[in-house]
RNA sequence: GGGUUGAUAGCUCAAUGGUAGAGCAGUGGCCUUUUAAGCCAUUGGUUCGGGGUUCGACCCCCCGUCAACCCA
């Protein structure tokens, strides 16, 4: 920031009301003119707040402690006359310091004493004990490293408006602890997912965010444009097309764990941009899935949360250990509607049914449209348990293959878990004169969509292969028992503030 | 896109249509093992923005902005 905005900053400040900035910035300015600098360049930290209190040795007199120097954010002062205790954090955690004058002088304890919440210092000492028993560094010097000139949240009731939490998440995680662990456990369960796959010798690799078709799933895209090539691009709304180019070359076990983006509503489920792994796996099929992605999720259980049994924002505990469920979509659809004649029922008669179970369908709906609104609305808030729903309609899905006992069904599942899609996985179409049929079917006029270039690619021949896509988000949402998908995203869409 | 709710001090929240308050944070003072430290004093407001009703609006009405929840 130049030293003209620093001074606007400094007006609006004090036009602003704001009083506590203001304070602030006086303290910084008088610190300059004692020639200190308040924005330090390093710190020689040698542990931290964790690695110190794991120092701490019983039956060690105090004069034998370690030194440490250890650096964090002021989180609570308490000035107790000529002695004073602080808390700070650091990524691991808080931890507490001791400073007392006739330690560190008469002038350090005065400057000492000036400090606000939220700045950042570091300091060296000893550690020992309090009479209440907490490991605490007495402290022999300290500097501060960083000047905050806003104040912090309150520090009992924390941040609790949302577009604030949101729009300034620094300041929820400096704050809210929850949150703090809730964004630990994302990083954990990334971590161990890909640890899993590497341990299983899949390759993690990178394909284009900028597509000029946007294929691999039935979703409206978004469009941006490219100066350079003068031509419009989409943002990716799956991985699943260019994945599948990696099979052709070679790499019969590849994931990609990145982002995709789809144009459509946002809601406690959905954020517009959201973070998709696909894997593929050649030589195997949506069979060898489903053993992969039970010991997936229960390795990431294992490491990451030490239990199998989850209990949910609603009271539902949701058990992820043993053996889960396995059923097919036409016996969840026969069941629900009670019918066993459902799927050679005509449109008016599932419309009539549709009204009998109370479902509100488009009638301009085609029936197998209609079928998968009765899966959609009856069935899946009811699969709360892990259930594998295999064998859907072959229409609602172009990249799966064909079941050879029954040609109107795809070998494929969707792991449904907590009333909601977690895991769709198939055995990949690799038949390139089936794939483009399939594409053509559901492309209909749009002949443009149907992406040329992976058709070409299978046409060099793709391995047998079974595929699966995980929401990420929404099995951080499970695993972490969040009630909100924005609460698993550090920074969610939001619709920008007006500048005007 | 539709409905409901909300926006008040830096933060968390109060306030029958009649002087806008508290806790924390801040400021000044006391306090050398505190744990939301304590005690005394004290500063701080475009009540989201714009219009209207009214003698008088945080409060009632209309429009807008942003957010949350539910629905599609």
């Amino acid at each position: 920031m130049s030293k003209e905005n620093q001074a606007t900053e400094a007006v609006n400040a004090e036009d602003n009301t704001h009083d506590l900035y203001a304070v602030r910035l006086a303290k910084l300015e008088q610190m300059r003119e004692q020639g200190e600098d308040p924005f330090r360049a390093n710190w020689a930290q040698t542990h931290t707040s964790t690695q110190a209190c794991a120092l701490y040795k019983e039956d060690v007199p105090d004069e034998e402690q370690a030194a440490v120097s250890v650096a964090g954010r002021l989180l609570t002062i308490r000035i107790m006359g000529k002695a004073s205790f602080v808390k700070i954090q650091d990524q691991d955690g808080q931890i507490q310091f001791y400073v007392k004058r006739d330690e560190i002088g008469v002038e350090a304890y005065q400057a000492f004493k000036k400090l606000d919440l939220g700045d950042i210092i570091g300091a060296e000492g000893t550690l020992f004990k309090t009479k209440t028993g907490e490991t605490t560094v007495r402290v022999t010097s300290w500097k501060l490293l960083s000047k905050a000139l806003r104040p912090l949240p309150e520090k009992w009731h924390g941040l609790s408006d949302n577009e604030q939490i949101y729009r300034q998440r620094y300041l929820d995680l400096i704050i809210n602890q929850e949150s703090r662990q809730r964004f630990n456990q994302r990083a954990a369960i990334l971590k161990e997912i890909r640890q899993f796959l590497w341990g299983r010798g899949f390759q993690e690799v990178e394909t284009p965010c900028l597509q000029g078709i946007a294929g691999g799933a039935a979703a409206r895209p978004f469009t941006t444009h490219m100066n350079a090539l003068n031509c419009d691009f989409y943002l990716r709304i799956s991985l699943e097309l260019y994945l599948k180019r990696m099979l052709v070359s070679g790499v019969d076990r590849v994931f990609e764990m990145g982002r995709i983006f789809r144009n459509e509503g946002l809601s406690r489920r959905h954020n517009p941009e959201f973070t998709m792994l696909e894997l593929y796996q050649a030589y195997t099929d949506y069979r060898g899935m489903m053993t992969l992605i039970v010991d997936m999720i229960q390795h990431v259980c294992k490491t990451v949360l030490g239990t199998t049994q989850i209990e949910q924002p609603d009271g539902n505990v949701i058990e992820l250990g043993g053996k889960w469920r396995e059923v097919t979509y036409k016996e969840l659809i026969l069941e629900a509607t009670q019918d066993p004649e459902w799927f050679s029922r005509s449109k008016e008669e599932m419309l009539d049914a549709c009204k009998k179970l109370q479902i509100d369908v488009n009638p301009d709906l085609e029936p197998f449209e209609i079928t998968n609104n009765v899966f959609e609305k009856l069935i899946e808030p009811t699969l709360i348990q892990p259930t594998f729903v295999t064998h859907i309609p072959k229409e609602l899905c172009p990249l799966a293959k064909i079941n050879e006992a029954d040609p109107s069904v795809l070998d494929v599942f969707e792991l449904c878990i907590n009333g909601q899609e977690i895991a769709p996985a198939y055995s990949e179409q690799n038949d390139p004169f089936v794939q483009r049929e399939m594409f053509e079917a559901q492309a209909g006029e749009d002949i443009q969509s149907i992406d040329q270039d992976f058709l070409l690619a299978l046409e060099h021949g793709m391995p047998p292969a079974g595929g699966m896509g995980v929401g990420i988000d929404r099995l951080v949402i499970l695993l972490t028992g969040a009630a909100n998908i924005r609460d698993t995203i550090l920074f969610p869409t939001l619709k920008p503030v007006s500048t005007e």
